[in-house]
DNA sequence: CGTCCACAGGAATGACGGGCGG
DNA sequence: CCGCCCGTCATTCCTGTGGACG
């Protein structure tokens, strides 16, 4: 028997889990510890909808992984129950469709209307989208996750559009249910828009320890059998997630990965000591994924980074590592870009958590950002040397 | 207390690739 | 198939800015 067939063995022979969608971030269970507040809320804004009327326009905040999606997704599960297909909803992550051009696709295609995903201007795709849903003829409700995302790259300019959509509609309404990580982002948008998207507010507090808790244990229930957790595993989990803003994604996903790395081992528990492991898979794995699927020269960005930080520079300027990053180019023969260019892609790479790039002034030695790494040097490095050959000799 | 650095970040513009209507 | 229009990404040019220096 090889390697791969003892793993297998391993796997089927596991009695570990009973159900692990349960742990997955995009599962939505059937009761949402220490949320009833919220629900309570969202559910009486949305609640019009039963008679078919529209409900206001509702904004909700919190920090990651304090439940705004789920409650979202759970309050309209209960609609959808009630009203059947009286109502459309449309659930859009703005973070994947984080241009007008793809929030307006993706919402046409809720609504059954084909487009291109390019070629058309974004004001013919808000025209058949309108048209789409005018020939449903009834209300839709449409969430809007990680709208921050989609403001800070493409601006509001289709939110003020989807805000004043009911004006253009005779027979079909629009509710829109907006959903951000981050509170500031009320300060960059126009005004009109601002009213009109908060009509209503629910706000989303990080979970406590004590919380993070309770989530785990219940949503423990569902997904493991019965004994495989040691003591230990839940607390530990939740402490962690607690000390990053209490943010029960990571929480879950530490429980779900400690799982999955017992199962691999063969063992018949959990332990404490699977959660460590996972804390550091869960690191690595992400950024493996994010660097990736980066451009080459992102890419390029972080590697004089990484190469700056073994120099034993730790924090650099913007001036110093768009230096680095010319000295890379040329190096593989590759054309740089220009400064400009590269203060939005350092921009990109601080918003996908990458990198911490912080305007500073430094008096009449002007201002820059200070950058900072925001992962460990390894993952760095495994993410470097996994997305591209030709960047390799540079990292002994 | 004004100057002035070293960029940030907005605006205009162009190359490119893709869809559409004829 | 063609000419046209569009979004995206990049460049060029520009104005704005916060505080240490003189």
């Amino acid at each position: 028997m090889d390697e791969i067939d003892k793993l297998f063995e391993k796997v089927l022979e596991s009695n570990i889990f009973k159900n692990r969608e349960a742990l997955r971030p995009d599962h939505v269970p059937d009761y949402l510890p220490h949320r009833e507040s919220q629900i309570m809320k969202l559910a009486s804004i949305i609640a019009p909808a039963i008679k078919g009327a529209r409900p206001s326009n509702v904004f909700m905040y919190g920090k990651p992984g304090t439940g705004k999606t789920a409650v979202a997704k759970y309050v309209l599960r209960r609609l959808k129950d009630k009203v059947k297909d009286s109502v459309i909803t449309a659930y859009i992550n703005c973070r994947e469709a984080d241009t007008n051009y793809r929030v307006l696709a993706d919402l046409c295609a809720a609504v059954n209307v084909y487009v291109p995903f390019t070629g058309l201007s974004t004001a013919e795709v808000l025209r058949r989208f309108i048209n789409g849903l005018e020939s449903e003829g009834c209300l839709m409700i449409a969430v809007l996750d990680e709208i921050d995302a989609l403001v800070k790259k493409s601006g509001d300019a289709i939110l003020y559009h989807l805000t004043r959509i009911n004006e253009r509609l005779v027979k079909a309404r629009l509710s829109i249910i907006g959903i951000t990580n981050d509170l500031r982002l009320m300060e960059y948008l126009d005004p009109r828009v601002k009213s009109s998207l908060s009509e209503e507010e629910v706000v989303f507090p990080p979970y406590t320890y004590e919380e993070l808790k309770d989530i785990l244990q219940s949503r423990a229930e569902e997904a493991f059998n019965p004994g495989v957790l040691e003591d230990g595993v839940i607390p530990l989990c939740a402490a962690i997630a607690a000390r990053e803003h209490g943010d029960a994604r990571k929480a879950l996903d530490l429980l779900r990965i400690a799982g999955e790395i017992a199962e691999r081992n063969g063992d018949a528990k959990v332990t404490e000591h699977h959660v460590r492991l996972a804390q550091r898979e869960l690191e690595r794995d992400h950024v493996v994924d994010v660097i990736k699927t980066l451009p080459l020269h992102a890419r390029l960005i972080l590697l004089g980074l990484y190469v700056l930080s073994k120099d034993g520079k730790s924090t650099v300027t913007t001036g110093e590592l768009y230096g680095k990053y010319r000295e890379l180019c040329s190096k593989i023969g590759a054309d740089p870009l220009t400064q400009r260019r590269i203060s939005d892609l350092i921009g990109e790479l601080e918003l996908l958590g990458i990198i911490d790039a912080k305007v500073i002034s430094r008096g009449r030695y002007g201002r820059t950002r200070r950058i900072t790494l925001a992962i460990s040097n390894k993952s760095l490095k495994e993410g470097l040397l996994q997305s591209n050959i030709a960047l390799r000799g540079f990292i002994e």
